[in-house]
DNA sequence: TTGAAAGCGTTACCAT
DNA sequence: ATGGTAACGCTTTCAA
C-alpha cells in the first residue's frame, strides 16, 4: 500500500542503501543524488515505516510515561495533563513519540519489568515519586534510562531528576506568614508517603522552628488535593479553641475549599485568615492581572515537563555522561489572600503559642 | 541482552515456530508442550520483543491520541486527563498501548498525514471535534480507523463516535430552571466552533423556545472554561438592568467563578441566583454525600473514555462491521445550587420577559 | 503436532 | 560515492 524503500529505490535506479543514506543525511552521498532522492521521495509521498526502522535500529524514539490510577478514588491529578503537555511538546519537536501507560497500582514491579522487556520505549519518566521509591533501584537494575519528576529521599543510588525546591518554597511561604504575625499556621499537604509532601512539611516545620513556634500536629493534614479536603479541614479548624489564622496549601484546589469554608463562616480570606498556595500554574484557576487572588509559591509544572523531556532525550543520546540533577526554584507572588494576623483570632489563642 | 525466541526455543529443544504458537495460544500445539513452554518462558523472564512483533504482524497494538495545545494560552482542558485515564485503562487490559501526540494547532492536516504514513498506530481517537471538523474526511481518506469523542455536525460522511447527549442535557437543565420560575437564564458555554458547545446552545435555546421565552444574546457567552470566565461574566451581568436569576454553565470550573462573584456581591448561590453545571466528574470538585453543592447534568468523562477505547479496539479487530455510534445520557442531579427565582430579582425585570 | 524457511522494511557492515 | 547482503526478532506459509 504505502510506498517503501524498495519501490522508491527501484524508481530511482539506486540501491536501498544509497536511498536510505540520502534520506537520513549521511555525508557519503553526493549532493546531486541526495537532491534527486529527496525530490522523488516527496513526489511518491514516501514515509519510512517506523516499525521496520525500530526493529533495525533497536531504538523506538519513544518515551514512556506511567500514569498510576487507583480504582478506589476515580481521580487523576490535574497537574499530570500539564506536565505531559510540556514534555510532549518537546518530544514532538525532536522526533520522539510519547507512550502513556495507565496502570492500576497493583504489581507495579511486574509492570515495569515487562515494559522494559518489550522494548517499546527508549527511556521513561517516573511520576509521583514516594519516599524511598522502589522504582529507582528497579529501573536502575533493568538498565532502563529514566528520570524522576521530583526526587526520592532515602535512596542511596545516584539518579537523574528534575525537581522544584519544595522545601525552600514552603519554608519561604511559612516565614512570610510568620513575618505577618501569624503563629497558628495550618498545613494542608499531600499524602505523607509522597516525597514532595515530606519535603514541603520539612520546609514548613523548619520555618516554625526558626521562630521558636512549636508545631501543632493537629494543624498538619495529609490528604488528596480536593476541594472537599480544604473545606472540611477548615470546618474542623473552626471547632478548635485556637483556630489557625493562616493556611499553607499544597495546591490551589483545596484552597478553593478553604475559601468557601471561610465565606460560609462569614470570614474574609486575606483579612481574617491568610492563605498561601503552591500554584502549579493550573491556568484555569489563575486570574490574570497584576494582583492575583492568591498568594502563591508558583512554579509551572508545564515548564517542568519541558525540562524533564529535554534532559531525558539528552540522557538517551548521551548515555555515559554524568548524572543530571536539575533543581527549579518557585517564585513567591504576593496576592490578596494574605494579610496580618487578625486581632480577634489572636485573642482566641490560649497561650500555648509563643 | 533480553532473552528472545531463539534462546527460549533453544533451551526448550523446540523450534521457534512451536514456541511462538504455544505462547500465542494457537490450537495446534499440544497441551503438554504449551505448559512446558509457558513454564520456561516465565522462568527465563521472556517477553516478546514488541518491535519485531510489530514489523512481522504489521500491527502496532497502539492507539493514537492527539492533544492539541495552543501556544497562546498555556491551558490544557482538565477533562482530557480523565478521558485518557478511562481509555488507557481499557487499552492496558487488552494489550494495547497508547501513543499521545502533543501538537500545536498549526498544520493539523500534515500532522495527521504523517502520523498515518509512519504506521505507529492502528487507530486513533479524535478529540474536541469542531463543527464540520476536517479530520473526519481526512482520516476517512487516509483509511485510518478512528473514532470521535463527540460528534461533528454538518459532516455528511458516516463515522464512528461516542458522544454524550449534550443537547438533551442542556434542554433538561434549562427546563428545570424554567420550571422553578426563572426567565432570565444565562449560558456560559465553550467556544462556539466547538461541536459540543453548539449542541448545548441548541438545547438551551430549544428549552427557552418551548416556553416562549425569547433568548437574549447578551446572556449567551462563549469562552474558555476558566474560573475567571465565570467570575467576569457574573460581574458583567450585575451591571445589567435585569440581571439573570440563573446560570447554566458548561463546566464546573467557571461555576466556581460564578460562586465567587455572587459571594463578593453578598448574594447566595441557590437562593439569589441558581446555577446548574455540566459536571464531567472532575473528582477533585465533587463533594460526596447525598446533597451535592451543585445541581448538575452529570456524565463521567472517564467512563466515556472507557467506551471510546472499547469501541475503537473492536473496530480495529472487526474492520468491516457497520459504523458504531454510541450515545450516552447525562443524569440530572439536583443539588443546593438551584432554587426558585427570587422575587427581588424578578422585580428588576423590565418587562421584556414573558 | 512440529519444523524449516521466507518475509516484514529498515539499517549497517563490508566491499567495490 | 554506491551497492550487496546480513541482521533485527518475530509471524506465517508450506511441508512433513
Amino acid at each position: 500500500m504505502a510506498t517503501n524503500l524498495k519501490d522508491l529505490s527501484a524508481k530511482l535506479g539506486l540501491s536501498q542503501t544509497t536511498v536510505s543514506r540520502a534520506l537520513n543525511g549521511y555525508p557519503e552521498v553526493s549532493e546531486s543524488t541526495r537532491l534527486r532522492v529527496m525530490q522523488v521521495a516527496k513526489e511518491m509521498n514516501y514515509a519510512p515505516n517506523a516499525r521496520a526502522k525500530r526493529l533495525a535500529t533497536g531504538r523506538t524514539m519513544t518515551i514512556g510515561h506511567v500514569l498510576p490510577v487507583s480504582k478506589k478514588h476515580e481521580m487523576v491529578n490535574p497537574i499530570f495533563a500539564d506536565f505531559i503537555a510540556g514534555a510532549g511538546e518537546v518530544y514532538s519537536a525532536n522526533g520522539y513519540d510519547l507512550q502513556l501507560s495507565v496502570v492500576e497500582d497493583v504489581d507495579e514491579e511486574g509492570f515495569y519489568r515487562r515494559l522494559a522487556a518489550r522494548g517499546t520505549v527508549d527511556g521513561m519518566v517516573v511520576h509521583g515519586p514516594k519516599v524511598n521509591d522502589m522504582r529507582v533501584p528497579l529501573l536502575t537494575e533493568l538498565g532502563m534510562p529514566f528520570i524522576v519528576h521530583g526526587r526520592s529521599s532515602d535512596v542511596d543510588l545516584p539518579y537523574n531528576f528534575v525537581d522544584v525546591n519544595n522545601r525552600r518554597s514552603f519554608e519561604r511561604a511559612t516565614s512570610f506568614l510568620l513575618d505577618l504575625g501569624h503563629r497558628r499556621i495550618a498545613l494542608l499537604n499531600g499524602f505523607s508517603d509522597m516525597d514532595f509532601a515530606a519535603r514541603r512539611a520539612a520546609g514548613y516545620s523548619s520555618a516554625l522552628a526558626t521562630r521558636g513556634v512549636s508545631p501543632d500536629p493537629d494543624l498538619m493534614l495529609h490528604d488528596e488535593m480536593t476541594e472537599a479536603f480544604g473545606y472540611d479541614a477548615m470546618r474542623s479548624f473552626f471547632e478548635m479553641d485556637n483556630s489557625p489564622t493562616a493556611v499553607v496549601c499544597s495546591s490551589i484546589i483545596p484552597a478553593i475549599g478553604v475559601r468557601r469554608a471561610l465565606w460560609d463562616a462569614g470570614l474574609v480570606m486575606g483579612k481574617d485568615v491568610s492563605v498561601i498556595v503552591h500554584d502549579d500554574d493550573l491556568s484555569y484557576f489563575r486570574n490574570g492581572g497584576d494582583v492575583p487572588e492568591f498568594t502563591a509559591v508558583r512554579s509551572s509544572v508545564r515548564e517542568a515537563g519541558r525540562r524533564v523531556g529535554e534532559v531525558l532525550m539528552d540522557m538517551i543520546e548521551t548515555p555515559d555522561a554524568p548524572v543530571r540533577q536539575v533543581m527549579l526554584e518557585a517564585a513567591l507572588l504576593v496576592g490578596q489572600s494574605t494579610g496580618p494576623a487578625p486581632a480577634f483570632l489572636d485573642a482566641q489563642n490560649n497561650g500555648t503559642v509563643t
